[in-house]
DNA sequence: GTGTTTTGACCGAAA
DNA sequence: ATTTCGGTCAAAACA
């Protein structure tokens, strides 16, 4: 593959800024229901925050100093995976909901955690989002769309063993791979490696593979990682999405580095009737549209009246709608994940994995028309620290100031989805409520805040007008260029890059 | 014949 | 100016 990378794109209209993208999640679910099969998250242990500030990558490592640590415990990730099995209606028999309820939670939520006063994880869990039957799976609140999206993002599968395995030899397994819940094709899988004689990982989470088709373009060894780190490029045409794996000799997965965002919906896998959904977010909007047709949308609204320095309140409503907009992805984002290296049988496949680190945006492609390859980054004289500005959304008037809480609560969002249990092991500030509306609909709300800013998401869910299924998909990230970082009171808090100005230029955006 | 992996070369950025 | 390092290229090998 030679230089598409580089080829300049025709100018295009701007029509947004936002990203779209595709999952196809409820085949996932199928499949799981299919094989009633349990799924099993493995709980990620305590992390503490580490800053390469050069790299602008946050870098957790393991603390064994922490509860989350006890394999007795129930883990925060298998407790959601579990609601999300719940509601997806196959069976997750070990979860014990009324241990859950009661204390369990509080166990997980290790001393490092900061539970503010109103927030109870009980409460947490009892969102109306959890307790949704599977006929409306509306995303309706972070939890829901974390969770769901943590089954994406991660392809959770059943731990079925032969599911559960790697079915490709050599280190394919990266690329090239059916989603695991693809139907078992007994003739074509017959000829894959063969590994039903070894053990799966227990967790039955592959946290190697996912939904992309890539294609190994290099391989190096890199300083400080005695894993070689292989480089990934997604074999869709014109897609620049690219990850960094690095491996153990064993096939044990260590880390995970992606970067940009795919251009394309997630590779079906034959002959399965997966549900796909379609998702924008498009200024203010959240756009869905499943597989058969359903579409539904609802408003992330920021009220502009609460909006003011420190805190903003996004109100989201559900509705029926179809005005899907098509809409170019121009974000570029960077999701580093690391994993414990505690494999002990399986190749390839990662066992206890441990999800670390944040998004950081990195966009290389403007919406100008024309593609562009960052070839750089200067801290601007006068700006002695870069890193800690804009803790507060920046803006010149309250509509910017609402776009930038806006973005930063979609980012949060995405923390979330990558690891729902990060925020809390990385005293993410958050408050949680859940309350009756106007209208006598539950609403959850969830609150994050850091050294000085302060948001809130407040996510009403109305019920639809039809019922909409297989929503799964959250609000994508807005193309802000920052990340998460720990400020000097150890809270995260997103922090906006400085030199990516081009960012908040975007015409059409502020 | 096509697509992917391997692997040393190559390149830009930073030290 | 030179070295180091991370990332990419691309030809050859491989499936
Ligand atoms: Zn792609």
């Amino acid at each position: 593959m030679a230089v598409e990378e580089r080829a300049l794109a025709g100018p295009r209209t701007y029509t947004s800024s936002f990203v779209n993208e595709e999952l196809g999640l409820r085949s996932h679910f199928d499949h799981l229901s299919q094989n009633g099969n349990e799924v099993m998250l493995l709980k990620s242990k305590e992390k503490e925050i580490l800053m390469n500030s050069k790299k602008k990558d946050i870098v957790t490592s393991d603390n064994p100093n922490t509860s989350l640590h006890d394999v007795n415990k129930p883990c925060l990730e298998r407790i959601l995976a579990d609601r999300v099995a719940e509601r997806s209606q196959f069976n997750a028999p070990w979860l014990d909901k009324a241990h859950v309820k009661s204390s369990s939670i509080s166990d997980v939520l290790s001393p490092p955690l900061m539970i503010l006063p109103g927030l109870s994880p009980t409460l947490w869990l009892d969102s109306p989002a959890f307790l949704s039957t599977s006929q409306e799976q509306v995303p309706t609140s972070i939890e829901d769309f974390s969770v769901q999206n943590q089954q994406v993002s991660y392809s959770a599968y059943a731990s079925d063993r032969k599911d559960a395995l790697v079915r490709r030899s050599s280190n394919s397994f990266i690329s090239n791979e059916q989603s695991p819940f693809t139907e078992n094709q007994p003739g074509q899988e017959s000829d894959l490696q063969s590994d039903s004689s070894e053990a799966p990982p227990e967790d039955g989470y592959n946290w190697g593979k996912d939904k992309y088709n890539w294609r190994k373009y290099g391989e190096k060894q890199v300083k400080n990682s005695e894993n070689p780190r292989r480089y990934y490029k997604c074999t869709h045409p014109n897609c620049t999405a690219t990850k960094k794996v690095e491996c153990t000799a064993e096939g044990c997965i260590t880390k995970i580095i992606y970067r940009g965002v795919h251009k394309h919906s997630v590779p079906h896998p034959s002959r399965h009737t997966g549900v796909r959904s379609d998702w924008q977010f498009s200024d203010g909007h959240v756009n869905c549209s499943d597989y058969h047709g359903s579409k539904s949308s609802f408003d992330c609204q920021v009220d502009g009246q609460e909006a003011t320095s420190s805190s903003a309140r996004i109100a989201t409503q559900y509705q029926n709608s179809s005005d899907l907009v098509g809409d170019e992805s121009k974000l570029k984002r960077r999701i580093v994940e690391t994993c414990a290296t505690e494999l002990k049988s399986t190749p390839r496949v990662m066992r206890k994995p441990k999800i670390v680190v944040q998004t950081i945006s990195e966009v290389d492609v403007l919406d100008d028309g024309y593609r562009w390859r960052k070839y750089g980054q200067k801290v601007v004289k006068g700006n002695p620290n870069p890193r800690h500005n804009h803790d507060v959304p920046a803006a010149k008037n309250s509509r910017d100031w609402n776009h930038e809480t806006s973005r930063m609560a979609a980012n949060f969002l995405e923390a979330l989805r990558l690891d729902p249990a990060y925020s809390l092991q990385n005293r993410m500030h958050f408050n949680a409520s859940k309350s009756i509306d106007a209208f006598g609909r539950p609403e959850t709300g969830i609150s994050f805040f850091g050294e000085q800013g302060l948001a809130n998401l407040r996510m009403a869910r109305l019920d639809p007008i039809a019922p909409v299924k297989n929503i799964n998909m959250p609000p994508q990230v807005h193309p802000v260029q920052g990340q998460w970082l720990p400020n000097e009171a150890g809270f995260l808090t997103l922090q906006v890059d400085q030199g990516e100005e081009h960012i908040l230029e975007q015409p059409g955006y502020f």
